[in-house]
Formats: C-alpha cells, sequence, structure tokens
DNA sequence: AACTAGTTCAAACGTTCGTTTAAATACTAG
DNA sequence: CTAGTATTTAAACGAACGTTTGAACTAGTT
C-alpha cells in the first residue's frame, strides 16, 4: 500500500520551488544547486524523483498545464452548447481563453501570478526541448479555438485569424511575464507587474484582475481591427478611439 | 597577409556572428567558444575586445539601437513639425514607432530580421544587466511617443495608455522573435516567421513586410478600443470586426 | 529479527563555462 | 631598420554546471 510518505512532501516542495526560482531567473539561469537548496533538499533529489533538470521544468508545467487544458476545453464547451450550433461570439471565445488563463493568477492553489509569469517567460524560451513541449501539451486546445475563431469571423481570412491569434498570445505572455523595459522606463506606473519577491498574494490577485480588464479589450480590439488594405500601405482609417466606426471593410 | 588584416573585421566578424548566434540559442545558451570558432577567431579575442560576454551582447545591441533610435525621434520630429502644434494621430505614432523597427527587419545592413528577432527574443530575458541596459537604451525615446500618444488621445487615462503600450510592445516583441509555439501548432502557416537557418534575405525582406502589414493594423485596433466598462466586467460592445463602430467610451 | 523497497545523503564524477596569462606575431611610426 | 604598440595565439585557470554513485537511513512486511 505504502504512500511513500515523505516523497510527495520532497517532490511538491521542488516543484514549488523550481516554479518561482525559473521564473524570476529563467531555465538556463537556475541551477540545480539553487533549487535543492532553497527547497532543503538534497542535490540528487531532483534526478531521483524527475530523472533530469529537463524533466523538472516539464513537470514544473504538467502540473499547471493539464487542469488549464482542461478547463479551456470545457469553458469551449460549455460555450457552443449554449449557442446551439451558432457561431459564437469573438468575445466569448477570448473571455474562455485568456480568462481562464488569468483567473489562474487570482488562484493561489493553482500557481498564482507566479506560475503566469513563468509561462510567460517560457514561451519565449529558445530551447528546443521546451517549445516541442509546449507544442505537444498545446496543440489540442489551440486547435479548438482557432476553428471556433474561424465559425466567429467567417468573413476574415484564416490566415489573417492566426496572425492575430499569434500577435495575441504576444500581448498577452509579454503582458503576464512581465520583465520588460516599459516598466522599467515609466517607473512601475502599471502597479508592480514585476514584483519578484513580495509575492503578495492578495496583491497578486488583484494584479491579475486588473491585467484582466485591461488586456481583454486591448485584445479583441486587435483581433476585430479593420483589414490592412494590402495594396496601399498608407491608412485611411479613422483616428481616435472615441471616434468612429472601424472601417467595415474586414 | 591572409584573411586577418586588422580589428575592425575582427569585431565586426564577433559581432555578426554573436548577434546571430544569441539571436538561435539566447546569450545563456551561447557560450563563448561557439561563437568565437564561428567567427574564426580566438577565444580570446571577445575579452580582448570587449572585455566580457555582457559587454558582448550590449555591443551588439548598441550597434543597431543607436541609429534606430535616432531614427525613431526623427521620425516623430518630423510629424510634429508637419502637424504644426497639434495632436498627432495615433496611426502616424505607431507608423513612425514600430514602422521605422520594422524596416530594419528589410534591411540586411541594419542587421535585417536577425537583428529583430534577437531584439524580440532579449526584451524577455530574465538576466538584470540585459534589462538596465535595455531600460537605459530605451529611456529617451520610449518617454517621447508616450507623451505623443497622451497628446493624441487625451481622452483615454494616461495609465491606460501606458499599458496598451505594453500590450502592444508584447505583440510586437513576440511576433517578431517568432519562436513560438502556435507556429508549431499550425504549421506554419504564417510562412516561415521562424527561419533558423535558410535566412534567405529576400524572404526575410518579404516577411518584414508581411509582418508589419499585419501587425499594424492589430496594434491600432488594440490601442483605439473601448475602455473596459470597469464596473461590469461583462461586454455589450458590438462582435464582428466588419460590423459596427466602437463603442465611443474612450 | 531479518528482509525489502523507497528515499535521503555526502561526495565525487567529468564537462563546460567565462576569463586570464604570457609568449608570439602583425602592424605602424620615427 | 628599429622600437613600440596592437593584436592574435595556445594553454591554463578556478568555478560552476548537471549528473551519478554507493552507502546510510526509514518504514512496512514477514
Amino acid at each position: 500500500m505504502s504512500e511513500p510518505k515523505n516523497n510527495h512532501d520532497t517532490r511538491e516542495r521542488i516543484l514549488d520551488v523550481a516554479e518561482r526560482l525559473f521564473m524570476e531567473h529563467g531555465y538556463e539561469g537556475t541551477s540545480m544547486r539553487v533549487i535543492t537548496t532553497a527547497a532543503e533538499v538534497n542535490l540528487a533529489a531532483v534526478n531521483y524523483h524527475f530523472g533530469s533538470k529537463e524533466a523538472l521544468l516539464c513537470a514544473v508545467f504538467r502540473r499547471r498545464l493539464g487542469w488549464l487544458n482542461r478547463e479551456r476545453l470545457q469553458a469551449l464547451d460549455v460555450l457552443e452548447a449554449q449557442a446551439g450550433g451558432a457561431p459564437l461570439k469573438p468575445s466569448q471565445i477570448l473571455e474562455a481563453f485568456f480568462g481562464t488563463l488569468l483567473r489562474m493568477g487570482e488562484d493561489e492553489s493553482r500557481g498564482g501570478m507566479t506560475f503566469l509569469r513563468l509561462l510567460g517567460r517560457t514561451l519565449t524560451e529558445p530551447a528546443e526541448f521546451i517549445r516541442t513541449f509546449f507544442a505537444n501539451e498545446y496543440a489540442e486546445v489551440i486547435d479548438r479555438y482557432k476553428l471556433a475563431l474561424f465559425r466567429a469571423l467567417p468573413d476574415v481570412p484564416k490566415a489573417e485569424i492566426v496572425w492575430r491569434l499569434h500577435f495575441m498570445l504576444g500581448a498577452m505572455s509579454y503582458a503576464i511575464a512581465g520583465t520588460d523595459v516599459l516598466r522599467v522606463v515609466t517607473g512601475c506606473e502599471l502597479g508592480d507587474l514585476a514584483g519578484e519577491q513580495n509575492a503578495d498574494a492578495a496583491g497578486d490577485s488583484a494584479l491579475a484582475r486588473r491585467l484582466s480588464q485591461r488586456l481583454m479589450p486591448f485584445l479583441l480590439g486587435g483581433l476585430r481591427a479593420p483589414l490592412s488594405n494590402l495594396a496601399a500601405p498608407s491608412a485611411a482609417a479613422p483616428e481616435s478611439p472615441g471616434e468612429g466606426g472601424q472601417k467595415p471593410e474586414v
């Protein structure tokens, strides 16, 4: 029977610490020694429990992404059931995809903002094994949402939708990674998007909500923007946000 | 009397190779030994000419960013002179900021897409010295453009503009980095945004133009999106891009 | 008590890292 | 040509890396 007793303790403690340290210093910038020291376990524990450093990173993500993927697919299922065959609204799709993620930032038991920041940062890491890991892990979800967007925007060329999905992922992952130049330059006007060490759960939760509130309208505006006039690159669109309709040329 | 003639040859060759390798494998993932081997110079050459690996990365960026910063400031100067005191249009500002950058992707003598990808990737690197380097390097330009956007969108709260500038930088840097999950999942439908080794100059140039054409409308749409209804997170905005005016509540 | 399987531990493994050294070579000025 | 500076070279440095080892410890079973 034998639930190995401390096994779970050690494993979880390693995962928690690795999640935070990978978030703060990146994969290559975090050594096994600082991980095991911070987790107060032996140096060999990572290799014993996970096999390798690469496998540890994958385990860190698997612990969270399984739930996230299920949640995202289920959110889409619910929406499509409600719609009864009709195409969904773009805002519903974005809310299901990005809202589900951003709500993880408010839930400390799902990793909170620590995991969100790690995810955002890791999505841009160049290491090959990371890219293929994410590709496999995300394939089904991305595909479902891509198709939902195709149905929601039947008049927009599919290539254009894929591009914009691309841009939206970038805006999101950069925003949640929260380690950028702008914040340094502007002096943290956004309300401490970084906060490497404070890790106040209440503050993080508030940050996640604020981020969601700002990001979703931006993404929706970008997704629904008029298509570029492919022939003439110069613009003729209305300018002020307060001012007019989007050009209905899409 | 064979190839190694003078210091300029060595320095430039190191910079060229480092630019490409840092782009492909990241800063921490690229060793001095592979750099010097690929550049066909002695291992000690980097430390002799640049002082350290960190200083090399900074030199790689300084070689390009000086020109880019000047170009961006000048573009804004021209626009403001033409406007004669009147606020600029958001599309003009975005064109000056992002268009200037994306045009570097078409210009091989300015680093082309290699430099753009490196820039996008490096903007999300966690190393401290990189962040402070960029903060110093970008401070003046970001500040000028921030103020221009404040003037262009007087009815939008400044904090909101900063957030959206943030999101736009993210969408751009992710898009030009071009190493993401979506492309793997969708099977390069976007037309080979990555191309680690092909490095076809003509293809890169075409890619830069295509990217610009897709990205700019997205950014403009996001920037000009209606503000979120801060009280009620649920939406009441028109959905299809082809369909209606933006809510003029901003 | 002895056996077994799971886990922890200190120590060491072989590599690779960025950097430094000091001699050798190339170049330039007087 | 010579003196002197600038650059290149091969070799080595110590530190840090991820991983492996084999013994010690823990607990449940017989």
